[in-house]
RNA sequence: GGGGACGUGGCGAAACUGGUAGACGCAGCGGACUUAAAAUCCGCAGCCGCAAGGUGUGUGGGUUCGAGUCCCACCGUCCCCACCA
């Protein structure tokens, strides 16, 4: 018996499946389609435990239902644009292009080991003109429908990387991937639509029930909807320049109104910019409020902080009360309209407010306990519910009677309307970056933007650029953004800024489905293709690349690009690859692999292989280099085989879990592989005949074909995967030379080297090729679980006293209750404890338990 | 501040719609093989107890014949959003 050897066995299957071809998908296959999709990875030269995660699980997915007769698609690409390239060009003097090439080239070669079912024929990089020209063309076609535009807008800079970030890439104030303080700066930028489908993507998610919930629920919130009251207070008085109609404001709670005490304006406010240029003591109010910071720490920290405009506005249901305008820091420029009316009692931020510069605190709502002569509102604002009081008409309503009563009555006046509101901005794109779609226009000084014509497109990114200093290679290039009008034919500009790479990532799914389409998407193959049945990717994508990939696939729809709203039916989001940090005492961070772990009963130790000198073992998290607890890929691809890695990893913990990296877990792994082959490659057929013992473990062989073709289906690899270590320790207990398993223990192993194919396909390719089984496994159907053989004719029922497990009794299948009350009470330990007792009660689950009260 | 998820052995974790808690793996312990070690194989193992037995799924209550699972309160951890009117 020869040790199984992966170094070996794994590239032998992995040239067998390139040499005929097995994972092409057809996009004539008549049989039904099933699209599995990981989200395509960002070249960064290496693949690292993550990646061999994620496409580990994609890969079960596919083969899975290869095995099941669908015509799978499971495609990979690169989503290669992005800032590390032009680091990588700034600190090491080597051009994007090239870089993200090489790196791609390596990290294919690095992929391909994985042993994935990829149809590598539809391969693709986003950086590829074939790609982002096609991008260009869909782009040019939805500015011809409005959804693109340009402003002037507030956007947020990225002063380390130079450029400006879209608002779902601004973490805690910081810049996502430079991590720096992103400053406000005014520019005109390029902005997409997806407010205009802000309600659709909301009522889509209601449809997508294979997504988590967690998801969902993310996506709801940023979209953030709100249904309150847009309506503007008259001035007392004269009204200032362009605001003769009034002081617009934005609220949700109309129902308050008796209660407003002030109207408060952003210092961003139209208004208060008109009254800083001529007073300034309000410019430097402003000033004031714009150095505050946007980080979690400084909005903590900051005091609300208000001026006195000196105005005065009208309350729109109480003749002769006017109400003060201040200026307030804490007024939001970009939500509603950029003033609010505070009701100081039923809000905690105006009540802050008003506290702190002495303003009126007037309760209209009465929590249902609360007496209205004694109500007070303290250093707490009641926003509950209750009866709304001291409020004219809408007194005795409760609050939501009394929003649709303060809509109704200011509708009424044609003073304002009942609105909806979204958290969710606008899309800005532009990006000041050279490696990127370069964004299709060009700016005449006659004619203004001009689309670039089709039969010019792509419009390709120049290869002789300079990064020797900081900004937009592009904007300094020679000639490249010298062009002529396309409908004057005068000398012209092209844009130089470049889109955002979540564009790029928004629409990749869909070419996949035919890659050498002349045109953005071949219709028929989306339509054949999509949606795509199963997305597996991680967490931090659930509004950033999810939430776009959802509006641009709306957006093609309606330009009859696509005929699906929802891109992704199914989405699986999993978890990190961990591992536990080791660290000097001096805290020098060290590397698993110098390190040298002992236990002790409970006690582990950790010491520095070469010295000696005694470690602390740290926190567990997720791999990465500035804690040096990184494990190479190749390293254990190398030492264990890509099977025991790919086991491991979904072996674990849930597939939704992150997952610890330990060397004994891969080690485990790779015991498990050698197990396996020892379990076929000992198999000699002897007699065929099959009894009571070929019946047991036919019993088994059903009930695993069960609980894994379960365990994948609901994305449970860690128990589908116990369920086949359990197998196999059965297993061995039905060794062929009991003749009378012979039978029985053939199919076994034709099962269970179907079973454990999609988690470790060499090995299941050599464990079919050593039972003689027909043509490649890949090519092999799912084996069918039949009911009727994971019957058992016994079994065993526990029995309880008062709730607790006294005895079991043995029963045959589908015995009587009565019967099975009988044997309970007759057993000997049952009758033992029930000394001295009164059976008061038995209640018998059948094929479950018997539970004897008694007292 | 708002929203959400989760708390099970030394560790990662199982447990279908309420029905034998701890499957499977890691670490551990014992044994076999070996001159020895490694590897491999066989076995033990929640905790307390020699045993009988007791006890046990973050804490405290509740519903139920029966609760890891359902309900209430609390404690803790993690994630998302955040001066969003």
């Amino acid at each position: 018996m020869a040790r199984y050897n992966p170094k070996d066995v794994e590239p032998r299957w992995r040239a067998a499946w390139a040499r005929d071809d097995v994972f092409r998908a057809r996009n004539d296959d008549p049989r039904p389609k099933y699209y599995v999709l990981e989200m395509f990875p960002y070249p960064s030269g290496r693949i690292h435990m993550g990646h061999v995660r994620n496409y580990a699980m994609g890969d079960v997915v596919a083969r899975y239902r290869r095995a099941q007769g669908y015509a799978v698609l499971h495609p990979m690409g690169w989503d290669a644009f992005g800032m590390p390239a032009e680091n990588a060009a700034m600190e090491r003097g080597v051009h994007p292009k090239g870089w993200t090439y090489e790196n791609i080239a390596a990290m294919r070669e690095q992929l391909k080991l994985l042993g994935l079912s990829i149809d590598w024929s539809r391969e693709f990089a986003t950086c590829d003109p074939e790609y982002y020209g096609q991008q260009q063309a869909w782009f040019l076609k939805l500015l011809d429908r409005g959804l693109v535009y340009r402003k002037e807008a507030t956007v947020n800079w990225d002063p380390v990387d130079m450029t400006v970030l879209a608002n779902e890439q601004v973490i805690d104030g910081r810049g996502w991937r430079s991590g720096a303080l992103v400053e406000k700066k005014k520019l005109t930028q390029w902005f997409l639509r997806i407010t205009d489908y802000a309600d659709d993507l909301i009522e889509g998610l209601g449809s997508l029930d294979r997504w988590p919930d967690k998801v969902r629920l993310m996506q709801e919130n940023w979209i953030g909807r709100s249904r309150g009251l847009r309506f503007s207070f008259d001035f007392a008085g004269d009204a200032p320049n362009g605001f003769e109609t009034g002081l617009e404001v934005y609220t949700t709670r109309p129902d308050t109104l008796f209660g407003a005490s002030f109207v408060a304006i952003a210092p961003e406010h139209p208004l208060a910019a008109q009254m800083a240029a001529a007073d300034p003591k309000v410019a430097a109010f402003v000033a004031e409020c714009r150095r505050g910071g946007t980080s979690e720490a400084e909005i903590e920290a900051a005091d609300k902080l208000g001026l006195d405009t000196g105005l005065r506005v009208v309350h729109p249901f109480v003749p002769g009360q006017t109400l003060p305008v201040w200026i307030a820091n804490f007024i939001l420029m970009d939500y509603g309209t950029g003033a609010v009316f505070g009701c100081p009692a039923h809000d905690q931020r105006d009540l802050d407010f008003a506290r702190k510069y002495d303003l009126p605190v007037l309760p209209v709502v009465l929590p249902a306990d609360a007496d209205a002569a004694t109500f007070m509102v303290g250093g707490d604002a009641y926003t509950g519910p209750g009866t709304i009081f001291r409020s004219g008409f809408m007194d005795g309503m409760s609050v939501e009677e009394a929003k649709a009563a303060a809509v109704d009555r200011i509708e009424g006046m044609g003073k304002g309307k009942g609105a909806t509101v979204y958290r969710l901005r606008d899309w800005g794109v532009s990006r000041q970056r050279y490696w990127g779609c370069p964004i299709p226009v060009i700016h005449c000084p006659k004619c203004g933007v001009v689309p670039t014509p089709a039969d010019q497109l792509p419009v390709i990114l120049p290869d002789d650029v300079t990064f020797d200093r900081p900004g937009n290679p592009l904007l300094r290039h020679p000639t490249w953004r010298h062009t002529t009008c396309p409908r004057c034919s005068g000398e012209a500009e092209r844009e130089t800024d470049t889109l955002d790479t979540f564009v790029d990532s928004s629409w990749y799914f869909a070419r996949f489905t035919n890659p050498e389409s002349a045109d953005p998407i071949d219709k028929a193959a989306a339509d054949r293709w999509l949606p795509v049945d199963q997305y597996i990717g991680g967490v931090e994508h659930a509004v950033l690349h999810l939430l776009y990939a959802r509006f641009v696939t709306r957006a093609l729809k309606d330009e009859g690009m696509l005929s699906v709203s929802e891109p992704f039916a199914g989405l699986f989001t999993q978890g990190m690859v961990t591992h536990e940090t080791y660290a000097r005492q001096t805290g020098e961070w060290i590397e698993p692999t110098q390190v040298v772990l002992e236990a002790e009963g409970a006690t582990r130790r950790a010491t520095l292989a070469e010295t000696g000198e005694s470690l602390i073992i740290g926190d567990i998290e997720k791999m990465s280099k500035s804690k040096k607890n990184v494990v190479a890929p190749e390293e254990i691809f190398e030492q264990y085989g890509v099977d025991a890695a790919r086991l491991f990893v979904m072996s674990d913990s849930p597939p939704e879990r992150d997952v610890q990296w330990t060397t004994g877990g891969v080690e485990g792994a790779g015991r498990f592989v050698q197990r396996v082959w020892a379990e076929f490659d000992n198999d000699a057929a002897a007699a065929t005949q099959t009894d009571a013992r070929g019946d047991e473990l036919r019993r088994m062989t059903h009930k695993t074909i069960k609980a894994v073709t379960e365990s994948v289906e609901q994305f449970r690899f860690n128990s589908g995967i116990a369920k086949l270590y359990e197998f196999l320790n059965v297993l061995k207990g039905f060794q062929s030379s009991d003749g009378s398993v012979a039978e029985a223990r053939s199919e076994a192993l034709s099962v269970f080297a179907r079973l454990i194919a999609p988690f470790t396909p060499h090995l299941a390719e050599a464990c079919w090729s050593r039972i003689g089984g027909e043509g490649m496994i890949v090519d092999a159907a799912w084996p069918v679980f039949d009911p009727a053989l994971a019957v058992d004719s016994e079994m065993v029922l526990p029995v309880q006293i008062n709730g607790r497990r006294r005895s079991e009794i043995r029963v045959a299948q589908g015995a009587g209750e009565a019967e099975v009350r009988e044997k309970a009470l007759a057993d000997e330990t049952v009758s033992v404890h029930l000394e001295g007792l009164t059976v008061r009660k038995v209640i018998v689950v059948p094929g479950r338990i018997v539970n004897i009260v008694a007292g």
